[in-house]
DNA sequence: TCGATGCGTCGGGAAAGATTGACGCGTCGG
DNA sequence: CCGACGCGTCAATCTTTCCCGACGCATCGA
C-alpha cells in the first residue's frame, strides 16, 4: 500500500524527480528527459514515489501529469527534529549546558 | 567511502538505532537488545551508519561505544528545505505572497 | 479510420541489501 | 594463565531493488 517514505527518498532519481516537480506538474516523458533512464525506469521510480503519497496523477489526454504531493515529507521532518540540536553548534551548545545543569 | 545519508536512512533497524544514541553513547549489545535481530545483523547496521558518518564509536575495553554524530543529518535538512512551504499550509500561503511581492 | 505518440505494466536479469552461523581477535575476571 | 565475554568480519543465502526491451491500451492529428 503506501511504502516507507524513507525508502522513497533513497533513490537520488526519485528525489530529484521531487524537486523537479517543485515549478509545478510536469508529465511523465518531461520527466524522463531529466536523465539517462529509459522511460519505463523512471515510470516505475514515479510508481514509487505515488506509492509513498509524494506524488499525485492527473491523466490529461494522452499525457500524465505528476503533481507534487509533500504531505509525507511531514514525516522524514518530523523524524529529524529531534536530531537538530545535535549538529547545530549553537543548540548543541545550549543543550550540553542543560545537560550539566539537570543530572 | 561515505555512503549515502539518504541510504543509511532508509532501514528502519538504522533509523531505531540513531533513536537510541541519542539518550547518549552505548555498546553493540546493549543497542543488539533493542531488535529481535542477531548481533552481527545489527552490528552491519552500525557499520552502514559509520560508512555514512552518523556514528563513531570508542572502543573501551572488551565493549566498543557508539556515538551518535548528527552531522550529515544536516544534508537531509537541507535537501527537506525547499519542500517545507508544500506541505505547511501557513508557510506555503505566506511564500505564495512573498512570490507575488518578489517578481 | 489509421498511424503515431505517450504511458503503464510485465518478464527477466543484474546488482545491491539483509540476515544468519561460524570463526578469530582482543579483553576481562579468577 | 585460561576460560568466558563482547565484537567485528567472512561466506552463503535469500530477498529487494533497479533497469531494460517488449507489449498493449488509450489518445490525438490527419
Amino acid at each position: 500500500m503506501s511504502t516507507d517514505v524513507f525508502g522513497a527518498l533513497a533513490n537520488p532519481v526519485r528525489r530529484r524527480l521531487l524537486e523537479g516537480l517543485r515549478a509545478g506538474p510536469r508529465s511523465t516523458g518531461d520527466l524522463a528527459g531529466m536523465f539517462e533512464l529509459g522511460r519505463p525506469a523512471v515510470s516505475e521510480h514515479l510508481a514509487v514515489l505515488r506509492s509513498a503519497g509524494l506524488v499525485r496523477e492527473e491523466p490529461r489526454g494522452r499525457h500524465r501529469f505528476y503533481h507534487l504531493e509533500a504531505a509525507p515529507l511531514a514525516e522524514v521532518d518530523d523524524w529529524l527534529h529531534p536530531f537538530e540540536r545535535y549538529w547545530n553548534q549553537r543548540l548543541r551548545a545550549l543543550s550540553e549546558l542543560l545537560d550539566e545543569e539537570t543530572p
